[in-house]
DNA sequence: ACCTGAACACCGTTCAAGT
DNA sequence: ACCTGAACACCGTTCAAGT
C-alpha cells in the first residue's frame, strides 16, 4: 500500500462521514499519517486529490457493471441489477456520488477520469444492448438509449440524495422510478 | 430595491460570472456596496443567502411553466416548450442551475426554499397531467409521471453541464434526449 | 434597525529546508 | 524521491462599537 493509496482512501473516508468540505488536507494529512501538503508530492491539488478518489470509484463501477454482464441471467435482470448497484452506491456514498457526476471541476480535467467514466459507460452501454438484441427494449441507437436511461437514473439518484423527493408524496423513490421507466420503455420500439 | 435585494442579486451575478466558490462574502459585499459582513443582518449564513437565490430561481421558473400553461396550444407542446425553457436556464446558468438540485447543504434547510421547488413541480405535473388526459401520454399516476420526466430531463441537464456528455460521440444533448425519451413514451399506455 | 472594522480560526498553496 | 514546518493570502463567522 503506497503513500498515495493511504491519501485516496483517506480523502473518501473523509467524503464519505462528512461531504466534500470535510475533505481538507490537513484532515486528509492526519487520516493518512503524513503532514497537511505531504499531498503535494503525490497530486498537483486538492482538486486532483479528489480526481483520483472518483476515478477509483469510476472504475470500480465498471467492473461491477462487467461482472453482472456475465451472469447467466436474462439480459433485463441483468439491467436491473446494474441499475440497482448504481442506485444503491448512490445512496450509501452520496458525496463520492457527487464527485462522479456534478463536479463541473473536475469534469474538467479530463485525463484518467474521463476515461474511466467514459468505459463504465460503454459496459453499461453493452447491457443495454443486449436488452434491445432479445427485444425487451425498443430498438433505437443503442448510445441513445443508454445515455437516456444513464441520464434518467443519475436523475433520479440526484434528486434523491439532493433530498429533493423527501416530502413529496406520490414521487418515487428511485428503484420505483427505474422499474416504472422500463416498463414504459418496454413497452415502445 | 432593498438592500437584501442587492445582495441576493450580487451573489447570482458572481455565481454566474465565476460559479459557487466566487460567491464569497466580500466579494458580496464589494458588488453590492457593503462591508464584507453587513449580509450576516440579512441572512443567516453564506449557505441561506444561496438559499434565497436558488428560492428565487424556483420561483421564476414557476411562472414560466404556469405562463406556459396558459398558452393555447396542444398540451404536448406545452410540455415540450417547458422542457425547453428548463433545459435553456439549465444551459445558460449552470452554477445556479446546480444550486437548485445539487446542493446537499440548501436542501436540508427546507422552509422557503422547500415550498418553491414543490411548487415549480406542481406546476410542472399539471402540463404534465393535461397530456395524459389527451392522450399523449402513459396513464400512469400523474405524480409519477410527471417525478420521472421531471428527475430525466435534469439527468440529461446535469451531465451535459457536467462535462459528461462531452466526448462521447453518439450521445446526445439534453434536447435530443427529452425528445427521444417524449417520443418513446407517447408509445406506451 | 443597520452597518463597520478588527479579530479568530480555518483553508489551499508555496517554499525553503531536511533525509 | 519524499517529506516537514513556516509562511502567505484567502475565507466564513463573531463581536464590540458606531449611527
Amino acid at each position: 500500500m503506497t503513500t498515495a493509496d493511504r491519501i485516496v482512501d483517506a480523502a473518501a473516508s473523509l467524503l464519505d462521514a462528512g461531504g466534500e468540505s470535510a475533505v481538507t488536507l490537513r484532515a486528509v494529512g492526519l487520516a493518512s499519517g503524513v503532514s497537511h501538503n505531504a499531498p503535494y508530492k503525490h497530486f498537483k491539488s486538492r482538486s486532483a486529490l479528489l480526481a483520483a478518489v472518483a476515478t477509483r470509484d469510476f472504475t470500480e463501477l465498471e467492473e461491477a457493471f462487467a461482472r453482472i454482464g456475465r451472469e447467466r441471467v436474462r439480459p433485463l435482470t441483468k439491467l436491473k441489477r446494474a441499475l440497482q448497484h448504481f442506485i444503491t452506491y448512490g445512496r450509501e456514498f452520496p458525496a463520492r456520488y457527487r464527485l462522479l457526476y456534478s463536479d463541473p471541476e473536475l469534469a474538467r480535467q479530463g485525463g484518467d477520469l474521463e476515461a474511466a467514466a467514459m468505459k463504465s459507460f460503454l459496459t453499461f452501454t453493452s447491457l443495454v444492448s443486449e436488452c434491445q438484441q432479445s427485444k425487451q427494449l425498443p430498438s433505437v441507437p443503442p448510445l441513445q438509449l443508454a445515455g437516456l436511461l444513464y441520464a434518467s437514473v443519475h436523475g433520479l439518484i440526484d434528486l434523491q440524495a439532493g433530498g429533493q423527493m423527501r416530502s413529496e408524496k406520490g414521487l418515487m423513490g428511485a428503484e420505483a422510478g427505474v422499474l416504472l421507466l422500463l416498463k414504459l420503455l418496454s413497452q415502445a420500439e
